[in-house]
DNA sequence: GTCATCATGTAAGCCGTTACATGATTGC
DNA sequence: GCAATCATGTAACGGCTTACATGATGAC
């Protein structure tokens, strides 16, 4: 999940190691909490296997492809003022086309199932936009299949209770089995609602 | 979380790892999938750290403690029947009274930070009942802080995107981060709901 | 010149996984 | 007697963490 997030990144704009967990301690903080020790062996990783390069720093402005996005640019001014610097202690990486390769398969891939799965959904979806629109259906339904599951096993699981075929649990884990129901069903129509968006093609 | 698991069963029967490790993915298998690698060696540890001891199985009925659960009973009468083997291949636990420390412990430990807080919590409160009535109370508490600090850093930064003051992110990022909103505010009002139920003293 | 921050990396360790090895018990 | 399942364990490995080591830059 480290390396789809990484390579989720560096597809809009190069960045180097420190400014890379700075981002995903920020805004993918909740999904995701990153430390040092294994980011950077992470980039060496990703170098090693051709799916990202260093970028030497020297031409900034030209290296530094337009993405018309504001947060891009913006983030690429902050970028080019520091390369001003020596020039040899940063390290910026740049996607390369294994790495754009890479992301796709990572984002289509398999989600581990069980506790991840959440977390992992979530992070994909983060990344969405950099993928086909097949594949983004294809991975809402797998989705959908997985809550649809999970919902008929916490009914199951109620109803076994209230009917008396399983033993009344304390009120903290029969609480705790309505409530990730609720959860399910609420996630569940959330799914629908972007399946129903990405059906008719992109209503912002 | 393991052994936090492990002791919480336990703590209500004796069980050997083959048994406990299926109740840990079947009802508790939404919040904790547990494999063999790693139950033996946590078994192992929690027993020469001496939290746990192995219960010799001869004097079946006598060596199993009456719960008053129905679930319980139903176990024992499960666990009594095949301890009419050889008894040399089944090795089961009951827990001690450094153990029930222990459990304690766990259970009033802070919560790690970030992704997992949220399956600590939901495994904490199914086995809520062990915990003396403030201690249940303080973890609400600080569990109800960290929902707040969330639904408030939620809303910021929907709102800084109203505003302008963020990019637009693209509809998918957007719908992750109302979706996580709401999520935290359902959250919210789950846990005061278990407050309340707390401060009047055991609503079932 | 010194402190905070930026920036990159390594080492040790924790906690879990899958795959493998082994053997007892039960049902047919 | 043979297969399915019950039952316990080990080995190798993966991915992440904390703590440590190091040094450059910028602000004052």
């Amino acid at each position: 999940m480290l390396e789809l997030a990484i390579l989720g990144l560096l597809k809009e704009l190069p960045l180097h190691g420190y400014e890379l967990k700075k981002r995903l301690n920020g805004s993918l903080g909740h999904l995701f909490g990153v430390s040092y020790g294994s980011l950077y062996p992470a980039l060496a990783r990703l170098e090693k296997a051709g799916a990202i390069e260093a970028v030497d720093p020297p031409v900034a402005t030209a290296t530094i492809p337009a993405t018309g996005s504001i947060s891009g640019e913006a983030a690429a001014a902050r970028l080019r003022r520091p390369l001003r610097r020596s020039g040899r202690t940063r390290k910026a990486y740049r996607i390369a086309s294994r790495g754009q390769t890479l992301l796709t398969e990572l984002l289509s891939a398999e989600a581990p199932p069980g506790a991840d799965e959440d977390r992992a959904f979530a992070l994909k979806l983060a990344f969405f936009r950099h993928l086909e629109p097949d594949a983004r259906l294809h991975l809402l339904r797998r989705r959908r299949a997985s809550l649809t599951d999970q919902l008929a096993r916490g009914r199951e699981a109620l109803a076994a209770i209230a009917a008396g075929r399983s033993p009344q649990p304390d009120r903290y884990t029969r609480s705790l089995l309505e409530h990730e129901t609720r959860r399910a069903e609420r996630d569940l129509e959330w799914v629908d609602s972007l399946i129903a968006d990405e059906l008719q093609g992109g209503t912002s």
